[in-house]
DNA sequence: TTGTAACTGCAACAATGTTGCATTAATTTT
DNA sequence: AAAATTAATGCAACATTGTTGCAGTTACAA
């Protein structure tokens, strides 16, 4: 694994994912941090902190592309058989940790990511 | 809602989701389907099946969209909470009917529909 | 056979993501 | 503290994916 370092492009964007309440686009945290780095470099951030275990990917029911802060991952392995949640009306998606679906897939399959994501209306636009 | 017609285009699309073992993407179905219709067709026609409940949308891991077809739909409810599993080596997402997750979400949440994609290594390449 | 409106193709556009390369800057080494 | 190393950035250019408007076509019902 090559070394990374912290950058302030890096360090601005973790800090936006942290303190967000909802998963971020790589559009919506462009527009947020506004001239603060190239579209490009938002992209090659997002994977790099995706690959050390500090933030994970969610792709929604509708198929877009939003990233959250990881809670128990390492670079070793990521575990995000949680839900997620998009809602329908005010559109945002967020990490909802406290449940883990539970499923048994036949153990010829071997299971790298999970991906669950839900899409209704959530209790706030409800 | 509108009513809808029986095109070539339509027949040809339903025909190769239904006789495919796995789910398939717009450029999939227009490379295969090669010049018998529009790239512009084909995403229409692709969203058209799908609000009539014949084929259904899956965001996968990695966030790619592909299709497949619907075994208990209707036009009124989706019904898709079983897993599709995506293999990392083969590219291919399959649906796994079989396997259908449990998860318990706070009834103040409204599900509209349901996005369960794995990860990994399938049987065959493994 | 005719009328209607659903559907298609084309062109043009918008959004999203990727790559190569020269330059910059974070971090280690001296 | 300065120099060396190389990770990271910005920019330009490109590829892919999806959307929209509109004129022309075609499925289907009357």
């Amino acid at each position: 694994m090559k070394q990374t370092r912290n950058t302030q492009a890096k360090t601005e964007i973790l800090k936006l994912i942290e303190t967000s309440e909802v998963a971020l686009s790589p559009a919506e945290i462009l527009a947020i941090l506004n001239g603060i780095c190239d579209r490009v470099t938002i992209y090659r951030v997002l994977d790099r902190l995706t690959e050390e275990g500090i933030i994970h990917k969610i792709a929604t029911v509708e198929g877009a592309i939003k990233y959250a802060i990881c809670q128990n991952c390492t670079l070793e392995k990521h575990n995000h058989n949680h839900l997620h949640f998009t809602c329908e009306r005010c559109q945002t998606t967020t990490c909802i940790t406290a449940v883990e679906p539970s499923f048994t897939l036949p153990p010829t399959y071997k299971i790298k990511s999970v991906n669950f994501t839900i899409s209704g209306i959530c209790p706030e636009c409800n």
